[in-house]
DNA sequence: GAGGATAAGTCAGCCTTGTTGACATTCCAA
DNA sequence: TTGGAATGTCAACAAGGCTGACTTATCCTC
């Protein structure tokens, strides 16, 4: 975390003000609205909902994730998951696999079809992101990236941090 | 919007990339977890979800606000609310008082007890934002809420707008 | 004053997505 | 071979969204 001139003044701790902190509840709240808007417009009009597109993103980003990762993930429980899960096999959007070593697991997959679903949920989604990093400049990015990670759960983090250094 | 040298470049719009955008979404979704959890918790050994905490907060944040100013706040269905609000008035947290000029509108206020209520989450939530805030400092704050405010809908970027004039 | 518009509330029924609890199956490892 | 781990499944339930239809009370305008 850099050093930061304001704070380290001992002056001008207004950005820690009840005031500042309400608005930024509200900015929080307000936003992921904005956030899920776009993808969930897409999604009404499947027979999906939100809890899909979840698990959908992150297959697609850690190809080949376990059912177990995948329900710390998301932090839901496994009852909930395989709902969703089964629907997304069914339909065939999803692949479960047998794992090799360990023949208990099932690796997931999304088939050319969940690609091209999560596709363009992503795709809706980054470009409302784009638009918003865009308009803020780096700096500002810079900014919101580091109060999120700093609002995480220790093992929200952990695993925040595991799929971004697989990442880039 | 401040002019941005690296953007104004136009070299290093690496901010921009995929991977860049691809790691605020999750920012965004972990981030949002941690969020909620606190009052979550709170909620939770009550009879009451998250649905109770948004009204809650706007009606403390804009007193003898009307049902339907609250509705397009929240963005939810007169039904939804309603369900809601009703266990609010008889629990005694909120009360309902008939207009003056306009003896149709319902205006809401918190009770001494539903201030309480209000208190102990805000006081939650508002924790977890201060030790964010302080960790990241004042200049990552204001990119926090730039990038924010531009992700908004419009629609509610407007009420977000309205709210934070009258607060400071 | 009549009629339409508006604010609020309510009933019924539906969906998604979360929860518990119980239990079966399969397979690995001690 | 037996215990535990990973997975899957059934049943039941709750919160909190939704639509649609309808009532009541109160404006407001012609």
């Amino acid at each position: 975390m850099p050093d930061n001139p304001i704070s380290q003044s001992g002056q001008s701790l207004l950005f820690l003000t009840d005031e500042q902190l309400r608005k930024g509840i509200e900015a929080m709240f307000f936003a992921y609205r904005g956030f899920t808007a776009d993808p969930d417009r897409i999604l009404a009009d499947m027979e999906y909902g939100r809890a899909h597109h979840r698990a959908i993103h992150f297959i697609h980003r850690s190809p080949g994730t376990t059912v177990n990762n995948l329900l710390s993930i998301l932090g839901v429980t496994k009852q909930s998951l395989n709902r969703v899960l089964r629907t997304l096999i069914e339909d065939g959007l999803v692949e479960s696999r047998v794992g090799k070593e360990d023949k208990r697991e099932r690796h997931l997959h999304l088939t050319q079809k969940g690609a091209e679903l999560e596709r363009s949920l992503s795709d809706a989604q980054r470009d409302r992101m784009r638009a918003a990093y865009r308009a803020a400049g780096p700096i500002a990015v810079a900014g919101f990236r580091q109060v999120l990670e700093a609002m995480m759960d220790q093992d929200l983090r952990r695993h925040y941090d595991t799929l971004k250094d697989r990442g880039a």
